[in-house]
DNA sequence: ACAGGATGATAAAGAAAATCAACAGCCAGC
DNA sequence: GCTGGCTGTTGATTTTCTTTATCATCCTGT
């Protein structure tokens, strides 16, 4: 009887580990949420186990994503989240351009916002998480921006795109105000 | 100890004998492809077990189909192809029935109406104008059809085709009821 | 009517997953 | 230094899945 797990195409193990990671959960954390234990999660991420569907089920809803997301997030490309400002540029063709964020994402039904940072300015320490896609762009000064673990200070022209059931936040650490006009999905206010 | 797998919003067991029979495979035919017995199938396919993920995987390599394609099948209602005419959506105005099919779907790329107009019925003398294209076939009576400065009648079997960018106008000037399935795209309802 | 071969279902035994409870490591605060 | 609380890991036990082998049923051809 030889390992099965390493015939799989797909590291569920691995892959979970990044999503849980991604989402800012601890082990115990999911678990609790899950309604399983965290040596199970523990198992699962360092594929000593092959989890059940129904328990892969539990423990996915506790992040919550579904099955299919997690399955096909394999598949299709991690989502951009950063965009550098280079990469807003020039999309249309002579004469005309085009400046897109998010543009490789389909459905796009927002409201268009015009934010305002004052010097020292904070989302909080509790990440924001709610429904929805947002993005946006730095029109002044500068805004650190945590999403998901990762973390980048975006400049005059850069801008983002997520999916605001990650976790995330608005910081502004420079002297300078900061404004950025943002959209989100489906609209907030 | 209740059972676990009610709580599935999948249900994995069905899903799995669907695209078992969709592929014109039996249980051991299934089975000896994938390397598993046609017992765990069985079990499978009642919901008695919750395969584990690396089983499920083995199975749908004998299909062959990927995790992700078997998930995402679920999520994707499956779509409607008989359509009661209860339950066809009345559109219509004064004089004239428009009977939508397959309204409640989002996606669509066609509007399918079945149209019914009364004796002296008419869509008006401002002519109709649209993006896309329709065409219809004459079921029942008489219609009298105006498109782009053509003035023709038509009558059961006649059909028309044109561009709704052209000004156009139905009018029923017969003593009887007239019928007419039609179609237009992109869906104007 | 019968044999042969297919179908899917099932009980019991075996293998693997999931839990429980304990473990060591790390870091902040006293 | 400790303590408390967090992190992820792991051996032993319980629970669940998977196989094996058997069963009844339904066709098809003789």
């Amino acid at each position: 009887m030889f390992n099965i797990i390493e015939s799989m195409s797909l590291d569920v193990g691995v892959h979970l580990k990044a999503v849980r990671q991604m989402y800012g959960l601890s082990q115990r954390e999911l678990a609790k949420r899950a309604g399983v234990t965290n040596g199970l999660i523990s198992l699962i991420e360092q594929n000593r186990v092959s989890p059940s569907v129904s328990s892969l089920k539990k423990v996915l809803d506790g992040i919550p994503m579904a099955l299919a997301e997690f399955f096909t997030m394999d598949l299709a490309e991690k989502p951009q989240v950063f965009f550098p400002r280079q990469q807003l540029a020039d999309i249309g063709t002579e004469g005309v351009e085009l400046r897109l964020v998010g543009g490789q994402s389909a459905k796009r039904s927002m409201s268009i916002l015009h934010e305002r940072y004052a010097p020292g300015a904070d989302t909080g320490e509790e990440m924001l998480s709610h429904a929805g896609e947002e993005g946006g762009v730095i029109v002044h000064g500068k805004i650190e921006l945590s999403v998901g673990g990762e973390i980048q200070v975006l400049g005059i022209g850069d801008a983002y795109y997520f999916k605001s059931s990650l976790p995330h936040r608005f910081r502004n650490n420079g002297r300078e105000e900061c404004e950025i006009v943002s959209a989100s999905s489906p609209p907030t206010f």
